[in-house]
DNA sequence: TCGACAACTTGGAGCGCTCCAACGTCGCTG
DNA sequence: CAGCGACGTTGGAGCGCTCCAAGTTGTCGA
């Protein structure tokens, strides 16, 4: 056993050279696949390798080189499908071009989230993509400076960030017409309190209100990202006496939760009440559910944001911002008032 | 500027330490806040370093130190929410203890789990922690060698490789019991195909039935872990002609895919035919769906995976095997047969 | 047969950090 | 006032790899 593979418990490249008979570098263009290397010792160096159970250092490769073939993801939370789909269309394409993914979560607060970027970019990944961040946004462009960056989710004002977006205003207004058309007047939005994206979609909803002419129907209840504060909505407008005929919720979690509580009153949907959701995860497709939504594609989103980053890397410097369509899927929660 | 900082485009230790008029050792140990420095030295190594808008580099440190402060981590698939919730019990554990995670999904295919497997491996992270991995033990045993392992869902024979699993045998009990308490005797079970812990399942399924004197109604219908797998089996149950009474499913998208299919034919759950899940994913919990399931505490057994990493890390080499207990949750799919 | 030109190889200088032996300094003790 | 720890600090030798300038061969036409 060489000295090194005593040392380090690992066999390295000085090993494999010095037992093949040739030199490191040699080694080195040989895990490089360079073509530089005659088939003879090629092949030569690789079953030396195979024998000695020799595997990479990619720490020291990523020191030497600089360049990682890495890059560092900031989620907000992978419990919530959004963000699990939109991490895997990267995932995909990522290991489809040989690029590894460095995952890590910001969690609920924004302290942490700060923690967690700054860990991130001390792994000087070739580049980042931040998932709806909740940073500010010029926090996050004096963070990552130089390094190649993609928001997804959120718009952020840098000239060297790009952002991979949904048009927010559209997607609000085409829930609300999709109700109107249904013939409903008083529709009401439960909104996404600070979460990314539930700004616009809430305003949204309020210009799409006044455009069909119902400014005065309008209202806005408070709420969050999650099935609770549907819950907690429903249980708002039940008390409030009289209910609207539809509900248009910040997302699909919020939805299914309005949607639970009402039917424990014995309101029936679509029937007494319509309900649109917003994101389209997996979850509303589910047949028991069955939810009208809006959808926003998240494999395709997160497979552009990579995209977009490998452009940066190979040298744009003008910004890019790609807006997607977000579409209409109807399903069983909407249908005309009584 | 420095020379370092034109080079590479990151101010380094070295940049600091001559800013600062130290050498680079003691700015080193600023960084890794080592009590031997003086305050005076500190806040000025700080002051600095913070002016400089010093980054600590993780790639050399890690290089130089041997030890990567990381957990690497092969998902089968992050969209299914079963791992991403062990994912997201793994995360939540390892920021409070100052690790990050390598994640990378393995996708359907064994082949690409082990180039995955074999491209995580040169991270030289701390440990690894493998969520149902499809390779074969011996295989993962083989790779692995002398990093500090565990294997979640799934038992794997190495004496260096620790599991944390639920007994699988015991759930299926669990379900069947549970079943039969209720008074049904044709109960039929729905498997997971190839997938990890269906093996387990399917023949704790059987020796339940047996052990209930039911051995004669047993049938097991060939599935998958998927939703589309239980619309299938639906199918297969339609046209056998005659119904069971009850259904134990693989995995709760099973008996979600099982239930919407029996649904479309009018047949009424739990009235006409009681079924049950397994996992208790948050899908599961939801109120349109209410499904009585099964529950693995995903998110303690992804925490656990990580402690037993944190043990052997620190020099345990006794193999560890943490079995779990399921827990039946009852809810609304099941009931007494008519 | 010789020189020129490919085609291959190689030594060595880093990459940015850690770690350790060695080196001051000091305030004290005898 | 020499001698001695304790405490801070430092130089330098790596970590395992990449990359490049500088060899070393081999081939081929003149």
């Amino acid at each position: 056993m060489s000295v090194n593979s005593r040392r380090t418990g690992y066999v390295t490249m000085d090993d494999v050279a010095r037992e093949a008979g040739v030199s490191r570098a040699l080694v080195s263009l040989v895990m490089r696949r360079s073509d530089k290397v005659s088939p003879h010792r090629r092949e030569l160096v690789l079953a030396t390798a195979q024998r000695l159970g020799y595997r990479p250092n990619a720490i020291a490769r990523h020191l030497a080189s600089h360049t990682t073939n890495t890059v560092g993801i900031l989620l907000n939370d992978l419990h919530n499908p959004f963000f699990a789909e939109i991490a895997n269309g990267i995932e995909q394409y990522a290991s489809d071009l040989g690029y590894r993914l460095l995952i890590i979560t910001g969690g609920r607060r924004q302290q942490r989230e700060r923690a967690m970027l700054e860990a991130l970019l001390e792994y000087r990944t070739d580049g980042l993509i931040l998932v709806s961040p909740r940073l500010s946004g010029t926090e996050v462009a004096a963070d990552v400076a130089s390094l190649p960056c993609v928001v997804i989710g959120r718009r952020v004002r840098s000239s060297h960030i790009d952002c991979v977006m949904t048009d927010e205003a559209l997607g609000s207004r085409t829930a609300v017409q999709h109700l109107v058309e249904l013939g409903h007047e008083r529709i009401v939005h439960i909104d996404g309190g600070q979460g990314a994206g539930a700004g616009p979609r809430r305003s949204g909803y309020r210009r799409a209100m006044e455009s069909a002419g119902l400014a005065r129907t309008a209202m806005v209840v408070p709420g969050e990202f999650t099935e609770d504060a549907g819950v907690s909505a429903a249980e708002r407008l039940l008390a409030a006496g009289e209910l609207p005929t539809a509900v248009f919720a910040a997302n699909d979690l919020v939805a299914i939760g309005l949607i639970d509580r009402l039917a424990q009153h014995g309101i029936r949907i679509p029937d007494d009440v319509s309900v649109i959701g917003y994101d389209n995860t997996f979850v509303a497709a589910l047949n028991p559910i069955r939810l009208t939504t809006i959808d926003q594609p998240r494999h395709e989103m997160g497979r552009e944001a990579l995209a977009l980053l490998l452009e940066r890397m190979n040298g744009r410097e003008e910004r890019a911002i790609r807006l997607h369509e977000p579409t209409l899927v109807v399903r069983s929660t909407t249908a005309a008032p009584r």
